[in-house]
RNA sequence: GCGGCUAUAGUUCAGCGGCAGAACGCCUGACUGUGGCUCAGGAUGUCGUGGGUUCGAUCCCCACUAGCCGCCCCA
């Protein structure tokens, strides 16, 4: 086994029937934001590491330790090797192209998604891979083309619940919340650290650690025992600006209006440096220690973090290998492979060229036809179309001359004899 | 990167220091143009990889690899 070659760590083959279920998932993503004007952007699955440690954040864990990088050949003597990186997201990737295409010059607001791999050298586990599949959407642009605005943040998270439920996810949570500016964060951050000082004792072993390391996971600690202390630390919501706290007020306004649940988390902090103001996640029951389906938030500076143009923006990124696992988790009975609409099963090897002929013609019809061997016996046509087939076409030799084929239902087990000119009708059934 | 659990047939899993097992699935036949239900028969495999202990290791020990669970972090 050891000698046979296997997917790399964290890595894995989708196979049928599953990849039906991406298939469908993918679709309805695509068409429901074709119906909010999003359009499809596919950016190169490798960038220059310098737009992840930018854009990024070069102290996060992604890029302090979780990237895959490599030092590309240098085309010439003359020239140093470049670093390039897979990506580890697609945000930063949009924005570059945003910057590099000038898109903000249009003067209108970029509503792009894509839906691609992402890598991250991290430990595997279940709805964890190094290669693992991104369903996002930015919205971008000037200031002017209304960017900024706290309708976008809202009709983002309007869109993401319309699509969680077409896609037939119950029992989802909005967690939402607000991180202010970058410097609204690092006031918190400075207050945080300072509360948590004479108290950090009475917390747990990792939150201590978290304390000194990085005092917003303190936030995120499930032990029960903390909680009354976690309680009593200052609140984000207390540090934002005027600018933020009307920003979040007229976000949460909006959703109000238009029904969309939600549940105010302040506690919720997310890993990337380049999130302001609106945060959120999307979560999820069943999926252990890895409960959150999709997060997002606003990022107001990023582009120019990575030396761009100011163009504010918000987005999200849905964690395919995890909405797959949810909805597989729910077992609804969709999920079960649909059955083609005929097997043709020749008998005999000389009607062979028949079988392959009547295929064609019933396929170019739009049916979706299998296709047996005349050397099968009919018994294991039966079986083997029983499995497929809504419905088994037996052509031998006397329905070859006949042009009348003998058709037998599995549903019902009745078997009929049918023109050819009424099989493809037959067979629609 | 750290800790714990696991690795046996296509799949899910039992098992034991001495010939490798079950269920499901697969193949053949009962039934030469009729599936499902039934019956009879058959094949499943380097027991994850490498080393050690032993007369003998799938079993015990060590290392490695991979998966799962948790931590860190995150979608």
């Amino acid at each position: 086994m050891s000698q046979t070659l296997k997917a790399v760590r964290g890595t894995r083959d989708l196979l049928p029937p599953e990849t039906a279920l991406w298939n469908r998932i993918e679709a309805t993503a695509r068409a429901v934001f074709a119906r909010y004007n999003f359009g499809e952007i596919r950016t190169p699955i490798f960038e220059d590491t310098l737009l992840f440690a930018r854009g990024v954040g070069e102290e996060t864990d992604i890029v302090s330790k979780e990237m895959y990088t490599w030092e590309d050949r240098a085309r010439a003597a003359s020239e140093k090797p470049q670093s390039l990186t897979l990506r580890p997201e697609n945000t930063a990737g949009v924005v570059r192209a945003y910057i590099e295409h000038k898109l903000g010059e249009t003067g209108q607001l970029q509503k792009l998604y894509y839906i691609g791999p992402q890598f991250r050298r991290e430990r595997p586990q279940k709805g964890r891979y190094r290669q693992f599949w991104q369903i996002g959407a930015e919205a971008i642009g000037p200031q002017s083309a209304g960017s900024e605005s706290p309708l976008r943040d809202a009709e983002v998270l309007e869109m993401l619940s319309s699509l969680l439920n077409e896609l037939g996810i119950s029992g989802w949570t909005l967690e939402l919340n607000s991180v202010g500016s970058s410097a609204d964060r690092a006031r918190y951050n400075d207050a945080l650290r300072a509360a948590l000082e004479p108290v950090a004792s009475q917390l747990c072993a990792d939150c201590q650690r978290r304390a000194v390391t990085n005092p917003l996971r303190v936030l995120d600690c499930k032990v029960p025992e903390d909680q009354a202390i976690i309680e009593t630390l200052p609140k984000i919501a207390e540090y934002l600006d005027e600018d933020s706290k009307k920003h979040f007020d007229a976000v949460i306004a909006a959703l109000d209006a238009a029904g969309v649940p939600y549940h105010l988390n302040p506690r919720l902090v997310r890993g990337l440096d380049y999130y302001t103001r609106t945060t959120f996640e999307f979560t999820h029951g069943g999926l252990g220690a890895q409960n959150a389906l999709l997060g997002g938030g606003r990022y107001d500076g990023l582009s120019e973090a990575i030396g761009g143009p100011k163009a504010p923006g918000i987005g999200f990124a849905i964690g395919l290998d995890r909405l797959v696992l949810t909805l597989q988790g729910l077992e609804t009975t969709e999920t079960i492979a649909e059955k083609i609409n005929a097997y043709i099963a020749p008998l005999g090897e000389t009607v062979n060229p028949a079988a392959l002929k009547l295929a064609r013609e019933l396929r170019r019809a739009g049916l979706s036809v299998e296709l047996g061997d005349g050397s099968f016996r009919l018994k294991k046509s039966f079986e083997a179309a029983d499995k497929v087939a809504r419905k088994i076409v037996i052509l031998g030799e006397d329905e070859v001359q006949s042009g009348i084929l003998t058709v037998k239902d599995f549903s019902t087990g009745a078997q009929t004899k049918v023109p050819r000119a009424e099989l493809d009708r037959f067979l629609q059934q």
